[in-house]
DNA sequence: CTGGAAAGCGCC
DNA sequence: AAAGGGCGCTTTCCAG
């Protein structure tokens, strides 16, 4: 085979390096990153990383192993010889996989996006975040005295103690002892739901459940984010390290582990004191950059549907358009309800929601969120189309795939269960759509990272950068952005719509964020 | 004691 | 009769 293993350490994290070029290929690139800054090694020049290849040609094995990707790819080849050593095994299994990335078109994916990405998020993870522990410890105590008061209001209304975190002691306390009624509300498998959807339905009879969704909403903060990321601060950084999964979900998103970081509190005024936790230290600023309706900007593209296209391109409030266009009015008539109403809809729309989800969404009748799908599909024609053409490309191909060649596999669509098929049909609508949202972030943060690099900044997208100068140059290697919160800067890829970027950055960018 | 399922809920 | 897509974490509860 013509390889050079190199020794030592290096041959025992898996890089092979090919005799005839200088290539080099790893398996789990960003983890031997993080290993190699620790120790003070530089690791140039890797180009292939396995695991990610393995996953964009086979997104339904996450994170293969080496043993995987050899089962999967080499085996079946049917030689005689001996595995080898796991470089060995890895050089194998990248002669396998480039012509699969070939066939499959995905060989500029793995190029220009998944790869620049890994390396970057490799940095990321190992920079580190920065918490205000003292903040977060705070907040741990003042919910601690709210909490304990709304128990003591959680035992009163019922009649005596119970565990408010047991959903089982709940629902008999709720339906058995207190007797309230049980028609219409969801079910989980062992009996009725007390989810917040059922208490909020119930807050309006009894004042048990509209307490127990306050302690239910502090609960969850305290232990999920004040109490338990302080611990979780690296004692050598002083900063919380997370792991990002690039080759984990179906869609091609990245996940977040040990903390997941993106599911920071942002909706409640409770919530983001939990953010505001997350602060650049003194002398640093932190960055982050989004997309505004990116999901939506991209169905106007894939279903090139004209008045989703003109209502984006003329810079139009996209759900007030939909309201006017469902509901037959003009755009100056359009309340703050009829937008909410639109709203729904359109996410709705990306989800693959059926009327019966709308109609309990929007509290209206069935025969009501019935005639708003159907308007809404009058009125963009191009969407109908697109999604019904999606289902059927999808069943005939067996995948679907997103703007840059990502494939997902659903072999679901031709089930008998109808339930399952089903299912899959809604896979089939929304993962191109979330699928192309994500290799759209993706190629922005490679960009938006080199462009900081050419401004010999360090970039961490939502992680801190230090630098003294890092305002001015920020501006200029983001132009045309000024000094206000939320600007346009530039199109991303070659949409029929423009990509807003929406920018925050100050000492605290939870302050200036939306 | 550990492991896993279920319920619930935080984010996009 | 009909689960809106994608995640990860905490708690309870039960089995081993």
């Amino acid at each position: 085979m013509n390889i050079a293993v190199e020794g030592g350490a290096i041959a025992a994290l898996g890089v092979v390096i090919s005799a005839e070029s200088p290539r080099k290929t790893c398996h789990d690139l960003k983890a031997h990153l993080r290993e190699f800054a620790r120790r003070g090694i530089s690791l140039g020049g890797a180009d292939f990383d396995t695991m990610l290849a393995g996953f964009l040609v086979n997104p339904g094995r996450p994170e293969p192993s080496i043993a995987d990707l050899y089962q999967d790819y080499i085996a079946p080849l049917g030689g005689s010889r001996a595995p080898g050593s796991e470089p060995q095994q890895v050089a194998a299994i990248r002669i396998a996989l480039i012509p699969k990335l070939e066939e499959f078109e995905l060989e500029p994916l793995m190029r220009e996006i998944e790869m620049p990405v890994a390396k970057i998020l490799a940095r990321m993870e190992q920079a580190g975040i920065a918490v205000d522990a003292a903040a977060l410890g705070a907040t741990s105590a003042e919910f601690a005295e709210k909490l304990t008061e709304l128990e003591r209001e959680c035992y009163a209304a019922a009649g005596h103690e119970f565990n408010l975190n047991s959903p089982l002691q709940l629902r008999r306390v709720l339906f058995d002892e207190l007797k309230l009624p049980t028609k219409g509300l969801k079910k989980t498998k062992s009996g009725v739901s007390t989810d917040a959807d059922v208490l909020e339905k119930l807050a309006a009879i009894h004042p048990l459940p509209a307490k127990l969704l306050e302690y239910r909403v502090l609960a969850k903060l305290k232990s999920t984010y004040s109490d338990s990321l302080p611990a979780l601060i690296d004692p050598n950084t002083g900063r919380i390290h997370t792991s990002f999964h690039q080759a984990l979900t179906a869609t091609g998103r990245l996940s977040s582990t040990d903390p997941n970081l993106q599911n920071i509190p942002s909706r409640t005024e409770d919530g983001r004191r939990i953010r505001r936790a997350f602060a650049a230290p003194e002398g640093s600023l932190m960055l982050s950059a989004d997309y505004s309706q990116i999901e939506l900007r991209i169905l106007a593209h894939l279903a090139n549907d004209p008045t989703l296209i003109d209502a984006f391109a003329s810079g139009e409030d996209i759900h007030a358009r939909t309201a006017a266009e469902v509901l037959g009015i003009s755009r100056d008539s359009v309340t703050a309800d009829h937008r909410r109403l639109a709203k729904v809809i359109n996410f709705g729309i990306i989800y693959g929601m059926g009327p019966q989800r709308l109609a309990r969404e929007l509290a209206i009748s069935l025969a009501e969120a019935t005639d708003y799908i159907k308007r809404y599909f009058e009125r963009l024609p191009g969407v109908r189309a697109y999604l019904e053409d999606s289902v059927v490309q999808a069943r005939e191909r067996g995948f679907v795939t997103t703007m840059y060649g990502r494939r997902r596999y659903l072999p679901e669509l031709n089930s008998p269960q109808g339930g399952a098929r089903a299912q899959a049909e809604r896979i089939a609508i929304n993962t191109p759509i979330q699928g192309t949202a994500a290799d759209l972030i993706k190629l922005a943060m490679v960009r938006l990272d080199a462009a900081l690099t050419r401004a010999r900044l360090d970039a961490r997208i939502l992680l801190q950068v230090h630098d003294e100068l890092l305002l001015e140059l920020a501006r200029e290697a983001l132009e045309p952005v000024s000094t206000a919160a939320r600007h346009e800067m530039e199109r991303v890829a070659d949409l029929r719509v423009p990509l807003r970027v929406e920018l925050k950055w100050g000492l605290n960018w939870a302050q200036l964020g939306g």
